[in-house]
DNA sequence: CGTATCTTGGAATGACCGTTCCAAGATACG
DNA sequence: CGTATCTTGGAACGGTCATTCCAAGATACG
């Protein structure tokens, strides 16, 4: 008997997240998710409750679409060093260049705003980070097993410094930091980290 | 002839630091800074010409009051390795303790809103950030004349680490990161750095 | 086809937004 | 003391905020 749904929820949450993921929770109104999704007041509000509440969906969506597939890659990946890397590349050219290009990321976003208060919006940041450091300790787990490591290296206290250079590293962007740099930066963290080369890997003078 | 202003502008800046780094600046309306500054909305405009000026130039105090002194002591300490790490203890306890706590840094907090957008927040954000990396990179200068470092040890690379890894624990913070995990996480970051202790520097077995 | 039930568009709500304006008050010189 | 000039408090501005409400539309079962 019920009328269904004339939209795809998912479909609108993607949309939500990029107004959100530009602008910011505060800054973005009802209209602008009315406008961007094409689905009126009545239906936002009768899906997703209010604003926050289509904020936090549209957070856990972005963490579920873009931070998680990501850190799957970066703790599968059998790479060693060479995975971490990659994932550093792949974030600085996401931030610096491209449709998003100075967007920021939005979970570090979230971090800086007055959502940041909100305990649902709370855990979200914290099991994201928590799954940022994870995948960054089994990566580096990967390269000391390839040898690639100083012996000395603390495998979990070098992953939580990863993790927490990535949040410099997205807030930089958005004000512009040249990608260059960036990456210069992320190989300078990794540098005293590696182990000295073995004499058969030495490059030829 | 004219009138004198019934304030002080620079005290009330440093009232309207308090709400703006506190709340942010989308979620701050003018009647809050009204209520914490005691001044009315005509000396307000009279004198910081709209709200937008008025977050700029508290940005502005902010930096001179808060970075600026951190910033110097970090330059000018004798101490090397130790002006270092006393620079990161300092930060994360008025970050996770005190008066302050979970707020995080009101320059970081800029980088993520919609402030960063503006071209003058910009310039803000861009000399903080070049202050802070000079600092830093004086202090590494120090610890390497003081023979605390790897000789290896890229003193700029490393700078814009230890700057960018600063951003990083700010915002931890404010999800309330444990200041503890914190301060390990700056000394993973610092260890590797570090020259291997000569013999006489040994601790007794 | 009728009807019960949910969805939808759009108007209406009151509150607050940043900003402007103006009369009243305060000042310091002549 | 008068007066020119700036400051100040407070009202008033149109606009936008998030949210609610309701009638109209769409659906799918009987």
């Amino acid at each position: 008997m019920p009328d269904i749904k004339h939209f795809n929820p998912e479909i609108v949450l993607d949309e939500a997240i990029q107004v959100f993921w530009r602008h910011g929770l505060p800054t973005t109104g009802i209209q602008a998710l009315v406008s961007a999704t094409g689905v009126s007041r009545s239906s936002l509000y009768a899906t997703f409750g209010n604003k926050d509440g289509l904020y936090a969906a549209a957070l856990d969506r972005y963490i579920a679409q873009h931070s998680t597939p990501a850190f799957a890659h970066l703790a599968q990946a059998s790479a060693g060093l060479t995975s971490i890397e990659e994932f550093f590349a792949g974030l600085i050219e996401v931030r610096c260049s491209g449709p998003v290009a100075g967007w920021g990321c939005m979970v570090t976003n979230a971090y800086a705003g007055p959502e940041c208060a909100d305990t649902g919006i709370r855990t979200l940041l914290e099991d994201h980070h928590h799954m940022l450091q994870s995948a960054m300790r089994a990566a580096l787990t990967n390269a000391a097993d390839l040898g690639q490591l100083q012996p000395s290296c603390d495998l979990d206290a070098s992953a939580a410094v990863l993790a927490t250079l990535a949040y410099g590293v997205n807030l930089r962007s958005r004000a512009g930091a040249d990608a260059q740099t960036l990456t210069d930066t992320v190989a300078a963290a990794l540098a005293p980290l590696r182990a000295p080369l073995t004499p058969q890997e030495q490059p030829p003078q």
